[in-house]
DNA sequence: CGCCCTGTGAAAGTAAGTTTCACCCGTGGC
DNA sequence: GCCACGGGTGAAACTTACTTTCACAGGGCG
């Protein structure tokens, strides 16, 4: 009854390698060679062939094979790739990152990289997690049944303003963007029931952008505001508002985390705006692809 | 050896199946059909031999083993180790978000918020993950020695080079961005060793930019590429290449993926830069924070 | 002393992975 | 329009890795 079939058929939870450590006494000496091996690095292990393993266990590739099965495992191919899974798993303490922090003056590259990323990452999810789908559907639907949409923003949220603009643009609706405050202000004065205007502005106190959205608003157009600052001025003179969820952390960072929450949130409307009517916003968008197209090279394979 | 001598040599830090598709597109048909499947779904494709997953991706063996070639692997048998690797690191499948799929047609708004933000999230984690340090560290002390930056982006690359330039130009460096192919080629022609051009473009195949950053290097400058595909047209023309790691799902996410990668990069490396001289950097940075104050309302408390 | 039983590796056998090669097909020159 | 060319491909030959078989060595026990 032994080992040799099957001891503990098809369950070792506790992780391979404590596996195969709980049940080395219970193996012949060969294998306990093998599993000494295999214990103590099994990346290494998981990189070798059946005939190195049993090389370096001073044994024949058989007691491997025999090894395998003792351990619950079909043969050597399943080992191995067991062995890589879980070595790959037992890495990694994600180090040090400075959550929402500064970025030591010490640092070097790899770990700004890390850095940033990680809090460029958090930024959107966070953002995504305390959207109000809610608000969001009211937007969605005020834009898509608009008669034309204003969007305004200054600066860095400019970015932001004509992405979206362009965006709305490509799937068919009549959308504008101002990088000028007195044209914004201009084009805000003939807005008018049905329409809708849209301001963002990270700290949410740009006057230029406040302004405009005021202008809009007593004209009867509907008025969203983006900002990270729930009870910054701007919300006073929107009707919907939608918040971003950038911790900044210091200027060094380029204000950058707040731009991609930003952009987050404009794909969400863009993509909720698109998906109340995908057959023409595909149409739309395929016309607009095909468009760029004649400025690719390599028309032959590298089409992405 | 033909044909395929290791084109990225052997350096996929970030991860296998980012690396795999961002050569995706510059494979061949048949090494694509494999290469989806992998990417698809790594556990299992470790778990199949060659033949079987040569079957399931309708091809032979022999395309497989050029497919591992082609990502940089010695044989299957190592694909199949590296692949069992990366799919237990990426731990658990986060619910039925789809991955970099698509968005299924009767989602409502909190579904499509979730995947956006879950894809948005990723790009800009798989970029930071994958980037090369060494490089990026070789490009920010170009352009921290540039006498010129140009930077050159075309359609939506165009607004990150447009922030490029912007956060450059706050920290006191000189830089350019040009929207125009035509301006952009006169300033090309005008650049002088010391000098760094930039070029961003997603796909890596858009001819304007290509020329520009053509015409840069003849010039004598430093060029320097910003794409998704390691292997596109325009890392011909580059001096040091820099990848994004957006799955770009379909044209419905309107691209906002790769630009979330593509300002993470630049943040990086605007950073980087700033780092370099930390207290000039600084004193510019507060000195253009500074500026845009007075456009801001209720100074008293929102600082931010 | 000899029997059986376990552990073992050598060798044979099978399956997996790899290389070679000829074919197809689209491209570009003549 | 023809032909040479070259990349992409799979069939088949080949090599290597894995698995099985088998014989034998040693040790306990009747």
């Amino acid at each position: 009854m032994a080992k040799s079939p099957k001891i503990s058929a098809s369950h070792e939870p506790g992780g391979l390698i404590v596996h195969i450590s709980g049940l080395l006494p219970s193996l012949s000496p060969a294998e306990q060679r093998v599993a000494r091996l295999v214990v103590s690095d099994p990346a290494a292990a998981a990189r070798r062939t059946i005939t190195d393993l049993a090389t370096a266990a001073e044994t024949s590739e058989a007691t491997v094979i025999r090894f395998c099965r003792s351990v619950g495992m079909d043969g050597y191919p399943q080992l191995r790739i067991r062995l890589a899974a879980e070595a790959a798993r037992r890495i990694e303490p994600p180090d040090a990152r400075v959550v929402g922090g500064d970025i030591p003056p010490g640092a070097d590259l790899a770990q700004i990289i890390a850095t940033i990323a990680f809090n460029d990452a958090r930024a959107v999810e966070e953002t995504a997690e305390q959207l109000d789908p809610a608000v969001c559907e009211q937007v969605v639907e005020a834009i898509a049944g608009a008669g034309r949409i204003d969007i305004y923003g200054a600066g860095a949220s400019g970015f932001v303003a004509s992405d979206f603009q362009q965006k709305l643009h490509r799937i068919g609706r009549i959308a504008f963007y101002f990088p000028d405050v007195h044209t914004a202000l201009t084009s805000a004065a003939l807005l008018g029931r049905g329409d809708v205007a849209v301001g963002i502005s990270h700290t949410g106190s740009t006057s230029d952008v406040i302004e405009v959205l005021e202008q809009a608003r007593t004209r009867g157009a509907v008025t969203v505001a983006l900002t990270n600052f729930p009870r910054s001025p701007i919300t006073e003179v929107a009707d919907f508002v939608l918040t971003t969820a950038a911790r900044e952390t210091t200027y060094r960072s380029g204000a950058t985390a707040s731009r991609l929450a930003q952009l987050t949130v404009v794909d969400c409307l863009f993509v909720g705006v698109a998906a109340r009517n995908r057959s023409r916003a595909r149409k739309a968008l395929e016309a607009t692809a095909e468009a760029v197209q004649s400025h690719r090279v390599g028309a032959s394979r590298r089409r992405a």
